[in-house]
DNA sequence: AAATATCTGTTGCACAGGCAACGAATTAAA
DNA sequence: TTTAATTCGTTGCCTGTGCAACAGATATTT
């Protein structure tokens, strides 16, 4: 699911036109969105890959999420036309593209009949991102750092369908994600793997 | 916000008439939706008060949320139409009206022109429970119990606007929605007293 | 190739917090 | 009022995990 699904190419043109929708590049780790910068647009990334994070009152920071091409991101700051409470980081070199988002909510003038369509597209996407965060509410309320790993290995899993699976992240990454100490990460996982739980080989993973 | 804001209260009848709405009572405890349920109505509450909770793969409970009167629930699994991930479960005796989201979406027959209204609504309402998990994950995300409770304490006195403020919660509650131990919660909130850091009398609590 | 930087795993130590057991206080039921 | 049930705080014990320090592996730069 994006806001473009089931829109056809030209269309798409036309929306990006009846916006005014703005698109810049970012090299790696440029800063996209500012933690309290003001947002009225939606970021839709054309290119690259983002890191969408925020930096907790100790200083540390709490990773959020991260997003690809054809996602979008920074929806709920547009639509609350507030502070972005989070920061948004080019991962690799992106293209994004800033869509007014007053302006699909509003009829457009030009009549297009598609914005119904992108409407209807962005409440499914605003959605599925709060099945997201759900999932990493899950992640987070495990107990031990255990259930954590293996609660998160499970949902790639799933996600991958595969037996050996790949977490495109770092250790430090995964630990952030997770919440936890990098160290004691290491040292749960060779546990696991010494258990015969789990096996892995980099960032190639396989439950048992 | 809720989905209704904005619309007069003739248009609401007018609209729970034209989505064959469904209205039904539920006493105190009773279980509203079940984990696994097929959703495909959100659930607006007309009175009373419900949590969202899940099971742990474990068996212990997570609380995603609470949510009150004129609050909507179950929008993200009825706009995928999905099984329910969490279960709804009645604080109090709750009166609910379940809308069929496909109506709320398409087209009405009849043309009401508060159609558009509502879809804006709902896409806000689904936006801002977003930035609710997002704080969530943040109190999560905190290394420590204390700053947990801390993070905690702070949202809340920042929603009351009191120097004094009330915690509409059990304890047994709050360390559910921390995810953390009972016992312990307690006797960290006695050890932040004894440093006079906070003050708290049962549910009444200030920072200092 | 050599030098440097980054990433990952290991281990010892300390302490935060889970758990169990208990008692006191409060509330609900009989 | 008495009894039972629920809620909350306290404490001892022990495990999980944060942290620091380090080493080896890998990637990047010169």
């Amino acid at each position: 699911m994006n806001i473009f699904k089931g829109i056809k190419e030209d269309e798409i043109k036309h929306l990006l036109d009846c916006t005014n929708a703005v698109t810049k590049s970012f090299k790696k780790n440029e800063i996209i969105i500012h933690q309290g910068q003001k947002i009225n647009s939606i970021g839709y990334i054309i290119k690259g890959c983002v890191k969408i994070s925020r930096t907790n009152f100790d200083g540390s920071e709490i990773t959020v999420a991260y997003a690809q091409k054809d996602e979008t991101f920074a929806e709920t700051f547009a639509l609350a036309n507030k502070q972005s409470i989070v920061y948004v980081t080019a991962k690799e070199d992106s293209c994004i593209s800033f869509i007014n988002v007053n302006k699909i909510i509003s009829t457009c003038p030009k009549n297009c009949t598609f914005h119904k369509k992108i409407l209807e597209n962005l409440l499914r996407t605003i959605s599925s991102k709060n099945l997201v965060l759900q999932e990493k509410i899950e992640i987070l309320s495990q107990k031990t750092l255990k259930d954590k790993i293996l609660l998160l290995l499970q949902k790639y899993k799933q996600e991958t369908n595969k037996e050996i699976f790949k977490l495109p992240f770092s250790r430090e990454e995964i630990a952030t994600y997770l919440g936890v100490n990098r160290t004691a990460l290491s040292r749960e996982l060779s546990k696991l793997k010494s258990e015969g739980i789990i096996d892995f080989e980099k960032n190639l993973f396989k439950i048992k």
